[in-house]
DNA sequence: TATGAATGAGACTTCATTCAT
DNA sequence: AATGAATGAAGTCTCATTCAT
């Protein structure tokens, strides 16, 4: 039925990316879209099953090349350490780069029903596997404590991040995000304490 | 106009919390509510403006409490790192407490319209404030680093918190939340790597 | 059930006029007359049987008073001529005497539904009844033309003090109604043409 | 947004005149009238921003039509005094050659809202302006007396044609309208008096 | 492939009226 | 007589989706 990459394809997604960001989740209405794609409302459903389809897919391929290029520069690393940095680094980076995609992903699509918050999560799950990975390397070499509950580590992780560019999102990129990393960096590895250096 | 405190305000206000816990927020028209509460439609209209102002008085009366709580607890420690453990076990034990508030509050409020969004970060204002209070007087007193961003920290340990807690109400609440203090309360302490103890 | 004559019965009747006049007959809520009056919602209906009840009563002791006033001062005069006059006069200054009524009488109660209105007819069939009366006479005595359908008469004289009037409340009142008299006596007798005198 | 002269916008249009004048203004709900012109409801905001945006539309339309054909055969006399004749004649045959349109002006309409009448005014503007022009000729002519007020002289034609079309609406259409002319015009012009012939 | 006019289900809110006190 | 809290019916409009062209 929807043939993925198509040029139009291609176009709808980013229009709808557009519209959310412009006009908010709630206004977002498929007409807009299409209209913003230049193509006709019914043509929308000829690439996409309905108009949750078009969020998914948005979902899933921005969020499937962010992963992947979040896996691909941690995997040049070679400590812990230094890919936790690149993860920020990556994360942070990544979003402040499209600021569209930063408040469609951080706030509007969160306003979503849960059906289509469930795929979300599904789609999620690939960079959650990342975090998980990534601190059981940690545990494993020794550098992260042995008495670390992984779950928690990267609940810690992930609400860390997501929660800071929710913040940034919602001051309207006013500040840098990527200059963030490193106290990012090291406040997730020393806490609050932080490391008698 | 809306009379706070009546009886019915109160039966008005649970019945959300439940229909929308149970039916999902798109799912809770004001018909459901009244039915739950036991009263007319019309009646609904004699408490609260309109149905948005259910949501936020909701939130504002579960949310002061849930703060006020946290607060009085944390009065009760001397140290920042004891008052960190409260907090933290305040949060979990309060929403652990009322799985169908968890769900409304951490899951479905936040498909909510901008405008309502909106006056909901209002309300926790003030429990960021909270955050805020506690970090600063970790640093003043020492035991939280100098170096510290107090924003940052702010942002680590709510998305933290609240992504814990969002993993609990996604799981069903199938394992404890309180039973989580204390690892959590050290990991946000020391950090990934933790102490060397 | 309706005790006619009570002074609340009063109170209630003049709240109406005052409210349909500020606010509008499709504001004019049975809630605000009976704040407006001073008494509960509930007495209303001890005096009324319903809300179409008080706008009947409303126009039925305004219009009767209007009416014996107009009838007792034309029995003052001998010709029609005079008798017109005296319409005219009594009718303009009755109105501008009191402009909230005139705003509900002319603006206001018209906006009520069918069932309404044809009570409202059967009231102003007195007044109209008393223009029959007026012109007949003016043909009798050989004033007015004999060719004169009397039904039509009364619908140009009754037409055209009624456009006068909602064009003075339209204007707001902002020029005076009873100055009027004699220029709108002289146009009723001889018409556009008017009279070789 | 609204498409002016569709085919389905003129079908809605009268539409809402047959609905209304067979149930009345209060009763005629969009989907009665999306009904009667065979379309869905949703068809209706095709066409209409809202129901309001109906009537005036209506109005418009029905109004616009009727001052343009009473303009044009006016324009088609010389004097002031056929000029009149003619604008008699054209209110009345036009009016009573549709019913439906009669009820809904004389009656039906009048029960909307403030906001709607304000609107519905501003179309009968014209009309009054023709009217107004009238007389300035007849005036200028010398056939009408040159004391005469315009503006009463205006009321006074136009409330009377008003009241004795309402007056044939009321009696349902039972007596013809375009009968009644010659002897509204020679009232009019003379007065109830009457021309020493 | 592409179009876009048409569809129709679904919910918030108002307010006249009642009736237990 | 008086109160006023409670009732509940009813209508406008939006927008995702379809389908004839």
């Amino acid at each position: 039925m929807s043939k993925k990459r198509g040029q139009k394809y291609d176009r709808i997604i980013e229009a709808a990316v557009t519209v959310i960001a412009k006009y908010g989740f709630h206004q977002a209405q498929v007409a807009k879209i299409a209209k913003e794609a230049g193509v006709a409302d019914g043509t929308i459903y000829l690439y996409f099953k309905n108009k949750e389809d078009i969020l998914i897919s948005l979902f899933e391929e921005k969020m499937g090349a962010f992963v992947a290029e979040s896996r691909r520069k941690i995997g040049l690393e070679q400590t812990a350490k230094e890919k936790l940095r690149v993860l920020v680094h990556a994360h942070f980076t990544q979003l402040e780069a499209d600021f569209h995609l930063a408040v469609v992903t951080q706030l509007e699509l969160r306003q979503s029903k849960p059906e289509l918050r469930l795929k979300i999560n599904h789609v999620l799950k690939g960079y959650l596997s990342l975090l998980d990975e990534l601190i059981q390397e940690g545990k494993d070499s020794g550098l992260f404590s042995s008495e670390l509950d992984r779950l928690l580590a990267r609940q810690m992780v992930f609400g860390t991040l997501d929660e800071v560019v929710s913040n940034w999102v919602m001051a309207e990129g006013k500040f840098s995000l990527a200059k963030q990393t490193e106290k990012v960096q090291k406040m997730l590895l020393d806490g609050l304490v932080g490391k008698a250096t």
